[in-house]
DNA sequence: CTTTCATTTAGACGATTGCGCAAACGATAA
DNA sequence: TTATCGTTTGCGCAATCGTCTAAATGAAAG
């Protein structure tokens, strides 16, 4: 065995590390920009999900109360209810209340900039 | 009740619809798409995952074999493997063999090619 | 051949997700 | 006040996910 090999730091134990030095370097690379991954996920999260899209197109043509969202999407209006809080604590949506009715419209200026912030993110990591 | 009101189409039962013809509008919008979308939220869902986004980031510096991918991750070899394995099945990843070891490159065309097109059709939808 | 060892696959298990149902909330109308 | 009704919330369930351990590949060396 040589130097850059069975150099174990943790928590991936008893397995050989080849390029230990190179390991480290990425690491501590990854370690700067960590905290703002979590939050990336997030952002990523909230796109991988048929119904979802599916509600950001729908209120892309204008604002829609929340069982109007449930026909459209053919969901009941809990599911939709659910749906529409989880796009909006996020951000992507506004709601606006008018007297029973609750409407929802698109922010699309927080989604346009979230979505060429993590363009720009990648782009410059990836060349 | 007026014309606009519990015009039920399905499977959202016993619900009011207001703005009956919006949303058939909407839905037959959608419907031109919807075949997308699988697809797209597949592409989003990869990428909604710390350990994916890590592995994105480090291929990014150059190619490294699964076990020193799975120290950069702090995981076991084996999961590392797992999700290597599934950002190759959706084309983010390349691999090649060398002898016992098999070392992971990232395919950075297919993913930045794939993040802009998706930039585009949400740009066209969103303004 | 057999052994070794990096990787993959199989199986299990806890955590998370997405949905429906039903109850609670909140605003309007009587 | 009480009744109505759109929406939200709480709970449960089935399905999926992310990880582990252990066994199975597969290639190179002895």
């Amino acid at each position: 065995m040589d130097s850059t090999v069975k150099v174990i730091t943790s928590p991936v134990c008893n397995v050989t590390c080849f390029e230990q030095e190179k390991v480290a370097r990425i690491k501590s690379e990854l370690a700067k920009e960590e905290h703002l991954l979590p939050q990336l996920a997030e952002l990523y999260k909230v796109l991988g999900n048929v119904t979802r899209l599916k509600i950001l197109l729908a209120l892309a043509q204008g604002e829609l109360c929340v069982c109007d969202v449930a026909h459209v999407l053919g969901l009941t209006v809990a599911a939709t209810s659910h749906q529409l809080k989880l796009l909006r604590d996020q951000g992507w949506l506004a709601m606006r209340n008018d007297g029973k009715m609750v409407y929802y419209r698109l922010r699309a200026e927080g989604l346009l900039t979230a979505l060429k912030g993590e363009m720009r993110l990648l782009e410059e990591r990836l060349g």
